[in-house]
DNA sequence: GCGCCATGTCACAGTTTCATGACAGAACGC
DNA sequence: GCGTTCTGTCATGAAACTGTGACATGGCGC
């Protein structure tokens, strides 16, 4: 459901939790340092953040600095050590919440799931398809962690087609739900504009992953 | 400092509590049960409340149930289980958090500073994003250590920007929020303040790190 | 295989959008 | 009252975007 950037740096710990974690339904990515995951923060936008205090190199109250200045990212602390002052210094460097292991799978979950309901309403909402993530709050789009640049036109096109993934939208519906309903229906507009978008989304454009042709009807938005 | 919200039926722990946040610098109310309690948020709105899950009557999940449909008040549930169970019932009912008795007064301290901070919309009164340091409380700017002068619309502007770190805000919304709703929505009023805003914390205003503009839609603050 | 028609592809020019700087009225402090 | 600062508006030019049409391609029925 959620995805979820964990950093830990002990092996065991992190592949029990990232598994613990997955069988919950989330869906985890994992690193070891912090610099990797503030990489991870910037490149592919997760929903929240659970990061080990004791790290090597940057610690986990300083990676939960840095991730505050980039995004409304939750952050939740995990400690080995059940000493006051670190709880107090955790939560002042603005994390959310703060876990001593070990912890229990079940616990970690619901705390996961209450600071996100928590967040959902300031925090940005973004689906993502495979490599493919769209952030409607950023208006940013990203293929495999990379940047994608789409125009104002292209951009409404995408988020009207993943409005409704699966379903075929014919050109008429299109054209006025992403063009204003002065223009004429047989155009090849929405053909051009669907074209600049695979261009730019899809892999290999001519074989298309994400918007499929349904001849004769019009489009249709699924994941692969 | 914060007006704080003590539900405990146990009268010596209560005192107890209530004199070590007293000591703390807080301004403490205290009851000994959810009826009281829910007549308290209703008459005096307090900024949080702290509710032992263990009343007679009424418990303390249900009270903050109820708190929750009155306010978006935080709340702190307290117990002296540990038992995983009613962490989660607790964050389920939507508690902000879960402290588990005895609890240092220094660490309740922390919780309830670092879940206020959260309800302050989401951060303390002072941030910085790489060389920018903005004091809310102060309402000082200043970039690598030197005070920026911003004009009280451009400070709005940049409040309202900030206060919404990587999201894309339409000049419609920046309109209203900075402005009053009394001007056209077509004017270039929006662009001509971020461009001043620019000119004077970006290092080269041509090429913006902190203020992006999302063509077609609108500008959006993400930090480098 | 053939022809037809729906769709893909592409380049380009008109249009839109935005940055920039100037300016004048408004607000403000002295 | 007077000078200064602030703020909304506008003109201008540059850059980005987008609709269009011509043509290519490919699927589908026959």
């Amino acid at each position: 459901m959620a995805g979820i950037l964990l950093v830990e740096d002990d092996p065991s710990v992190r592949t029990a939790l990232e598994l613990a974690l997955t069988r919950q339904g989330h869906s985890v990515t994992s690193y070891a340092t912090g610099e990797e995951a503030l990489d991870h923060v910037r490149s592919r936008r997760p929903e929240i953040a659970i990061l080990d205090v004791m790290l090597p190199g940057m610690d986990g109250v300083e990676v939960c600095r840095r991730i505050r200045r980039l995004d409304q990212l939750p952050v939740i602390l995990l400690t080995a050590r059940g000493d006051d002052l670190d709880v107090v210094v955790g939560l002042e460097a603005g994390a959310d919440d703060y876990v001593v292991k070990p912890v229990e799978p079940r616990v970690l979950d619901a705390r996961i799931r209450a600071i996100l309901r928590r967040a959902e309403s300031a925090a940005s909402d973004r689906i993502s398809f495979g490599d493919l993530m769209i952030d409607r709050g950023a208006l940013k789009v990203t293929l495999a962690g990379k940047e994608i640049h789409l125009t104002p036109t292209e951009l409404r096109l995408l988020l009207e087609l993943v409005r409704h993934p699966g379903q075929v939208l014919n050109r008429r519906y299109l054209l006025r739900a992403v063009w204003d309903h002065t223009h004429v229906a047989d155009s090849r507009l929405v053909d051009a504009c669907v074209q600049r978008v695979r261009a730019k989304i899809e892999p290999r454009p001519a074989e298309p992953v994400f918007i499929h042709t349904v001849r004769g009807f019009g489009y249709r938005f699924s994941p692969p």
